[in-house]
DNA sequence: TTCAGTGTGTGCTTTATATCACAATCCGTA
DNA sequence: TACGGATTGTGATATAAAGCACACACTGAA
């Protein structure tokens, strides 16, 4: 399968489909069609149907797509037709929430580690996990083969975390530090700033008087 | 000046450069360029240029743009030139992590408002709010006048607690729920699930042995 | 003044993305 | 078996977004 020219666009819709494919399969349903996923996710069935042609045909005429064996091809596409172990980077509040959401285990992702540079939270256990001292960073993500990162680290030292992350073999960071990383090309990176989102919002709201 | 007719993408895209600009603000620096800002956001200079020349034109020949004066322009243009009061619905984890998040306030917006459904934490301080039953959020939110919500309850509660956010007269919300809200047209939602962004770089990841 | 260096704003071109619309195919029914 | 209704996959078209490249303007130095 191609895993080149498929344009970005298109790799982020993936998830959007299957997240829907998971829900019409929670609800009971067999097959559906492109039309039925458009209505969910407000986009064209038109644009579904292109997006899943890059990749092979999965549809049947007439009947549209079996919900359980198109999801099976969309975690393979995906890589996340396994589990992959995940380090966390900050454990202050939003880390503790990171840490405590039970929403990554059935999607794929398992937070494995956990690293924090305040001498009063190492040692402590979330969830039954230790953390530890980011000074251990590189040593023990390069043993454990950790591929993905989630940093919640203050802006100040997202940077320097980072390039221990890259240092380590991390290759898919993602941000909430509201700043861009700078990383090597072939290191991924997704930036959560929910600021960002909120004034992307109100610039089609009145302004308050 | 147009709030119609600009593509939404270009305005996605203001929020990072005013983030940028604070930040070259912050060390000191009174002009910058084009180019400057382009390569801290990873964006080509003609596109900044591009998409400032929509608004107006705020730069001059030969010496960029004045940091101060853009910055004002971009809140001005973004709707962040005053302080939104937000709502938060949902205080588990996540929500509590938002509540004490501190980003919020220095960038245009502070929650000021607190609900959740749950007996146990109805009627708690949070950082000096309490914690309101979700049965006053439409009474609360049409009498504080506020347009802005995060919504941070479980997936199952998302929609109804969307529905009362709009009757209220909310026209925005931030959506932590790993689903898809239906909401009327004028009514905007931006979605934070950060397993889609996992899942989307992983794509591009070997899957491990 | 003049000139070299710099950087904007923008018309034009290229590239990327989305939509249209329809032949081909499948299912269920009789 | 034949037919009506449904839905795919896709070539062709349309729309949207990004990049190019340059005239013009400003600065500072001589």
């Amino acid at each position: 399968m191609a895993r080149t020219g498929i344009p970005d666009i298109v790799i982020g819709r993936l998830p959007l489909y299957l997240r829907s494919l998971i829900r019409l399969q929670q609800g009971g349903a067999i097959f559906t069609s492109s039309y039925e996923l458009g209505q969910m996710l407000g986009i064209s069935s038109a644009q579904i149907r292109k997006d899943l042609s890059l990749f092979g045909e999965f549809g049947k005429q007439g009947t549209g797509y079996n919900i359980s064996s198109l999801t099976a091809e969309l975690r393979r596409i995906l890589h996340t037709d396994h589990e992959w172990p995940v380090a966390l980077i900050g454990v202050g509040d939003l880390g503790r929430a990171l840490a405590h959401y039970g929403g990554f285990v059935n999607r794929s992702f398992r937070i494995t580690h956990l690293f924090d540079n305040d001498p009063a939270k190492i040692g402590q256990h979330i969830d039954g996990l230790e953390v530890l001292s980011v000074d251990l960073i590189e040593k023990t993500i390069k043993t454990a083969n950790i591929k993905v990162a989630m940093l919640a680290t203050p802006i100040d030292e997202a940077q320097a975390v980072a390039d221990t992350l890259v240092r380590a073999g991390v290759e898919a960071i993602l941000n909430y530090a509201p700043t861009v990383l700078l990383v090597p090309e072939n290191v991924h990176v997704q930036d959560i700033d929910p600021v960002i989102h909120l004034q992307r919002m109100v610039y089609y709201l009145e302004p308050p008087a």
